[in-house]
DNA sequence: ATGCCTAAGCCCCTTAGA
């Protein structure tokens, strides 16, 4: 079964985009990220007409997140990881949705991007990560077949950035989110596609902005981590590169596993 | 040192993204 992760930057912008993609694609799985819309607002209808269920966590105008699958409906089984956004009174950011499919424990994620760091958003990134670490944890303890993806907001190595120099001072590859990052692997969960290409230089981001994107100038932000049971099944993972060429693009690619 | 682009809101400028 082939599981997705789409940073959409904005359902509504990105809608004949995102149905061409899982149309031509097919994932069995969809993770969604920056659907950028109110519950309300979530065109659940669309994605039906071509066979996919939904669940999704939105929010107004940032963040929001969705689970897509192909002829079963996803079971939620938590939203959120219980921590306040980083500004006074605003309550839970929708960054994480956690369902099963088929079997599969599925955790989508949007994680903060942290800049400018230092500051109180960098803060909010590094706890987070400490918040999914915890989560994480009790995954493992399931000992379950479980696939945690999504926009990570971390450049995990220097091989993961088209020029160090260039993104040296972002929150997505300073120390201290590389670390939080590591210690995520360190715990025993396979980054899938850092697995399949061990020399780097694979990209899931290209800015809009400098002509990014032809220039090939791009980082690797968006993963997808196996539990052991999961990577037990790894069959190949990938990035549908060319989806950030087309109209109306959004900035990220999509990312993906096969599991046998 | 800054803007480079894009999306969304209440919207013809500001905020946020990465």
């Amino acid at each position: 079964m082939r599981i997705a992760s789409f940073n959409i930057n904005g359902i509504k912008a990105r809608l004949p985009r995102l149905k061409e993609w899982l149309e031509e694609t097919r994932p069995a799985v969809a993770c969604l990220q920056e659907i950028k819309t109110q519950d309300d607002g979530f065109p659940a209808d669309e994605f039906a007409q071509i066979g996919y269920q939904a669940i999704w966590h939105g929010q107004k105008s940032f963040n929001g997140v969705a689970v897509l699958a192909d002829g079963t409906a996803p079971v939620e089984i938590k939203r959120g990881l219980g921590i306040d956004g980083p500004n006074d009174g605003e309550g839970e950011q929708a960054r994480y949705l956690e369902a099963e499919v088929n079997g599969v424990r599925i955790c989508n994620l949007y994680l903060p991007n942290g800049n400018p760091h230092p500051g109180p958003k960098f803060d909010y990134k590094l706890a987070w990560m400490q918040r999914l670490r915890a989560r994480m944890q009790e995954l493992l303890a399931m000992e379950q077949p479980c696939v945690v993806l999504g926009d990570f907001n971390v450049i995990p190595q220097d091989q993961d950035v088209w020029a160090v120099k260039a993104m040296a001072d972002d929150a997505l590859m300073q120390p201290e989110s590389r670390d939080a990052y590591a210690r995520l692997l360190g715990d025993g969960w396979t980054d899938a596609i850092a697995t399949l290409n061990p020399r780097g230089g694979v990209w899931t981001y290209w800015d809009y902005q400098a002509g990014a994107w032809q220039k090939d100038h791009g980082f690797r932000i968006d993963h997808v981590l196996l539990s052991p049971q999961a990577a037990d099944r790894l069959v190949s993972a990938g990035v549908d590169k060319p989806y950030r060429g087309r109209e109306k693009a959004s900035d990220h690619a999509p990312v993906w596993v096969e599991l046998g």
